[in-house]
DNA sequence: ACAAAAATATACGGTGCCGTATAAATCTCT
DNA sequence: AGAGATTTATACGGCACCGTATATTTTTGT
């Protein structure tokens, strides 16, 4: 048998995230965080030092799941630079797949992004690397470098805003977002 | 003489939304900002019943001035739909004239939207405002009005997106915009 | 089976907030 | 100047949280 509850530093983590998504970053406590597991909060001190230490958990894990997901899958699959794009499209918008649930895991992070540096700075690693990966396919598809950067940052911000009018119903995220790629090859 | 301090309800609500952008919406507190105008909560109190009335007022406010402003201007403007679109980029990606810091108000709201009813009805109130703004201008330009309406999502998205990437540097919001723009344009 | 270690639970003092009650100050009007 | 209304300040009880200290239980190793 193991210890009465099995609380690894992970279900404590896990269940951050739980309290990210439905309340925020703020909603992120120790008691909260116990009440939800049924465990006391002296559980969760002797895991992590501070609430802060699980919050910087929490980001770097995001981080490391963040930016390699979507491009390991995209890679392993090949294909020509504009199919790999209409590929990755379906991916990010596919939502479900992924972990902890994906888009709204991130947007409940840059909303914490705007009022924590640490939180800041793990998006902006992963903004960057995400839009590096997207100048690469619209290299390979051949479109002019500037061009490109453009493009990328133009793709990648309409998938960031269109999240929000997606849940209202204001948006069809996958099919909005498949005609402006469609719309950004096209004018190369 | 005034009463001792000249605190109008209009004095809590700017004071509000400082807080707001400073520290988001768990940061719209009566003592807190009594601190922040060297008042006492006791005189919060007896403008506001509580802190979600304050709440209440400033998203009324912010919906009421969202809606009007850019919308005003370019149709005072003129010109034709292009030029009107055209218009519509350049002042939205000025934020500084627009009151409260513009842009930084909204994207705090937006986040706001995510954990509270209120915030959330505003702001669909709004994006469904401007988005059938966008698609009359793009009917102007004798765009066909389905790819209009996606047009619109798309342009009012990646603004709503790029806001975050400008602030870190990782986009150029008004020339990125215009990029965009310009191409949905020439697509048409 | 028993001591040491690991994991969880309980109890504590402290802070910051909410909203109310009550006091004090200031203004208005006659 | 003084009564009443208006506005601000202070004091209060209550709650939720933080992080620490201190049990208490469970597991591990011998």
């Amino acid at each position: 048998m193991k210890a009465k509850k099995d609380l690894t530093p992970d279900a404590w983590i896990k269940a951050g995230f739980r309290a990210l998504t439905k309340g925020g970053h703020q909603a992120i406590r120790a008691e909260a965080l116990a009440r939800d597991l049924k465990a006391s909060k002296g559980s969760f001190y002797w895991h992590f030092g501070d609430v802060a230490s699980l919050q910087a958990q929490m980001l770097e894990q995001w981080k490391a799941e963040a930016s390699e997901a979507s491009i390991a899958a995209v890679e392993s699959r090949g294909g020509s630079g504009a199919d790999k794009l209409r590929f990755l499209v379906e991916i990010v918008t596919g939502d479900a797949n992924e972990p902890y649930g994906g888009l709204l895991v991130e947007a409940a992070i840059r909303d914490w992004a705007r009022y924590n540096e640490l939180a800041a700075a793990m998006v902006n690693e992963v903004n960057i690397l995400r839009i590096e990966y997207l100048e690469t396919l619209f290299r390979e598809c051949g479109t002019d470098p500037t061009v490109g950067r453009t493009n990328s940052i133009i793709l990648y911000s309409a998938l960031i805003g269109m999240e929000a009018l997606a849940h209202a119903g204001l948006a069809d995220l996958r099919k909005d977002l498949r005609s402006l790629l469609e719309t950004l090859l096209a004018s190369a």
